[in-house]
DNA sequence: ATATAATGTTAGTTGCAGTTAACAAAAGGA
DNA sequence: TCCTTTTGTTAACTGCAACTAACATTATAT
C-alpha cells in the first residue's frame, strides 16, 4: 500500500497523461502546488513500487499496474464527488474539494457501497447497472454522464 | 486549526473523562496505540494551542474550548457513522473505523449537510429537527438514539 | 516506611513529505 | 551554432509525528 501523498501523484499523472498526452515535472508540480524536487523524489518512490517506468530526464509513463490503481482512485473521488454534489447538494467547487480529501481515507468495499447507494438514489440504475470500483466502465454510470466534470479539474 | 493527528488526542481525551472520570497518559496511549512519549508531546502541543490545562505529573483537564472543540469532532464521527452503518449498511464495525478515518477531512459544512440527510433519510426528524455540529444535543437525533454505541469503542 | 510497580518525562532518533538553493540537461530561437 | 530559457536533478534542511531507551516521579503493597 502507497501512502496517501503518493496516490495524490499517481492520479494526477494520470489526469496528465489522459488530457495532454504525456506527463511532466513541471506539469505535476503546478497542478499540485508543490514543487518539482516533490515531484521528482514521488516518481522515484512509485518507480520503486512499480508503478511507472522512468530514466532520468526520461518520460514518465504508468505501468498496468499503476494505470490501474489511477483509474480506481479516480473511480472513488468521481463516487464521492457525485454523492456530495448530487446527494447532498453541495456545490460544485466543494464537492470537489471535500472528495479531494474524503476519498483518500475509504475502503475499497465501502467505495463499492456508497458507488451502489448514490446509483439508486439517483435512479441511475434502473436498469441492469453492475457499477463496481474496479471496472472501468458502467453502463449507467454518473461518471461517464458528466466524465467532463469529473476528470479535469 | 491544530492537526489531524491533535485532533484525535482531543477526542480520546474528551472519551476517557467520560468513561472514567479521569484522564491518564497511559491510557491515552493504549486507547490510540501509541507511546507514552508521543502522548506527552500531544499534551503540550494542545496546551499551547489552549485546549487543556496540564503541569508536569498533574491531572488533565481539557479547557471548555477543548471540549468543545471535543464535542464537534466526536458529533462529526456520530454522524459519519451512522451514515455508513444505517444508510450504506456497513456492519458495525467496519462502520466504526471507517468513520474513523473520513471525518477527519470534512469541513463543518459538510458534516452538516451529512447530518440533515441522515436525518431525512432515517426519517428522524419527522418534527421539528434542528441538528447541528456545534450544538451539543438534538431532540430527534441519531446521536442520542444510539449513543452508547458511538460514544464508547 | 520503604521497596516495587506503575506512571510520566526527557533526550535522541527515525521516516515521511515537503521545502530552498544550486546545478545539470534539454529545447528553442537568433 | 551557441546562447538563453525551460525543464529536471541533487543536496541539504525543515517540521511533524511517531519511536526507543533511559530516567524521574508517584502510587501501592507488604
Amino acid at each position: 500500500m502507497i501512502s496517501k501523498s503518493l496516490e495524490e501523484y499517481i492520479k494526477t499523472m494520470y489526469i496528465l497523461k489522459k488530457q495532454s498526452g504525456n506527463i511532466r515535472v513541471t506539469d505535476i508540480a503546478n497542478k499540485m502546488n508543490c514543487t518539482k524536487p516533490s515531484v521528482n523524489k514521488a516518481i522515484y518512490n512509485l518507480k520503486d513500487n512499480g508503478l511507472l517506468n522512468y530514466e532520468s530526464y526520461g518520460t514518465i509513463e504508468l505501468t498496468e499496474e499503476g494505470e490501474n490503481l489511477a483509474k480506481k482512485i479516480l473511480e472513488a473521488y468521481d463516487i464521492v464527488y457525485v454523492f456530495l454534489k448530487d446527494v447532498l447538494n453541495l456545490d460544485e467547487e466543494d464537492a470537489k474539494k471535500e472528495a479531494e480529501k474524503i476519498k483518500l481515507n475509504m475502503t475499497d468495499d465501502t467505495i463499492n457501497k456508497l458507488a451502489k447507494y448514490v446509483h439508486e438514489v439517483l435512479d441511475l440504475n434502473s436498469l441492469d447497472c453492475d457499477y463496481d470500483v474496479n471496472k472501468e466502465k458502467c453502463r449507467c454510470c454518473v461518471r461517464r454522464t458528466s466524465k467532463k466534470d469529473m476528470i479535469s479539474k
